[in-house]
DNA sequence: AAAAACGATTAACAAAAGATAATTACCGTT
DNA sequence: AACGGTAATTATCTTTTGTTAATCGTTTTT
């Protein structure tokens, strides 16, 4: 949720911003609401969009040359999510982002952003300031891949996010930790079992 | 390398970046030559230090609990190198940063940098280019653990960067892969058998 | 030159994961 | 309540990886 916490919190953070600066990004964000299973970014999409999740889940997906479903990353609340593949490499989407059940967004186009941020510097800090944050969770991401086994990345997922987990359908869960169900199925057997 | 042909290229990227201003954020970076096994940066550390490699081979690891040597990262010719934890997560560094080879490198401090920029909003799309280059690395990184298998790993390292697996002794570039060199091993004689 | 140190490969076995299929459990629909 | 669809689990087998140790080759040290 975008509450008055959160506001005062990031003009406290950027000191140059004003309340009129801010209502300005905001109002090139228009709200949307998905349903479960509705899709926000298709495969071959070239617009570029990006959403704040003001609450809800989100898929981002494609189909490997077998036909199967490989998730790439869920969204949650208070998180970014968007189309990367326009954004950081300009190309085509490859993969489709969907929600997982109702979601609602804040939805900009990062076009709008890119010409409201060139005509007022003061917003840099704050592009800034998000792109670092989106670039944290990848390196974490990284690095839980090339420090941890397929169980302590399920573990870890299940201490930092518990109600997350609780939320994602197991066969995709498995894929964002890099494994099958049937295997993230053992792994759960095989955690239930040493507790007992 | 840093060559004419690169910063014609730079100020074609940045129609609103001078020469001079090119040069001033250049004198910001001091030549620094290291040789094999000698540490850029230190486990524990807490400068933000960032480097453009412009030649050699750069390593990112630390100890797990077992205390083995696991890399993170490797980073070579044309890619930049540096403290994230401390950058990203201003935190003290986790990792060691060390040469793999006879290096060259451009060195700044990203606090220095940061005072520039905000002086000189010219160049913030530079840092923002910057920025979006490494968003990119990092999310293909993780886009390779999620879509592909260790030996499709190994396969498409090999096809894109040659050069490179060849200067990289196998027991890092097994850990950088998220396998174990035994593993790597079996992973090649697989590969030249298939090829017989 | 001999010894030591290190890295890569191979072997042997245990553990984990992939693949496939069967079973079970859970939903929503009719 | 019965049915169908889907997801999760379990079973079975195969493949791959981890682990440990032995071997071989290369380099470094003495």
């Amino acid at each position: 949720m975008l509450t008055a916490d959160k506001l005062s919190f990031y003009l406290k953070l950027f000191p140059s911003l004003t309340v009129d600066d801010l209502f300005k990004v905001l109002s090139l964000a228009k709200e949307r609401h998905l349903e479960a299973g509705e899709v926000f970014i298709r495969e071959g999409e070239m617009g570029s969009k990006i959403a704040y999740v003001k609450s809800g889940l989100m898929r981002t997906w494609l189909c490997n040359e077998q036909g199967e479903e490989l998730t790439l990353s869920i969204t949650w609340e208070d998180l970014f999510v968007g189309s990367h593949d326009n954004i950081i490499f300009k190309q085509p989407s490859r993969f489709v982002c969907e929600a997982m059940e109702p979601t609602s967004l804040l939805v900009m186009e990062y076009d709008a952003i890119e010409t409201l941020f060139a005509k007022h510097p003061e917003f840099e800090a704050m592009r800034h300031y998000f792109l670092m944050e989106l670039l944290g969770a990848v390196v974490k991401r990284v690095e839980s891949f090339v420090l941890l086994s397929p169980e302590e990345r399920y573990r870890k997922l299940v201490t930092d996010r518990p109600h997350v987990v609780q939320r994602i359908p197991g066969k995709y869960l498995a894929s964002l930790l890099g494994v099958t169900p049937v295997s993230l199925s053992r792994i759960r057997t095989r955690i239930a079992r040493s507790k007992r």
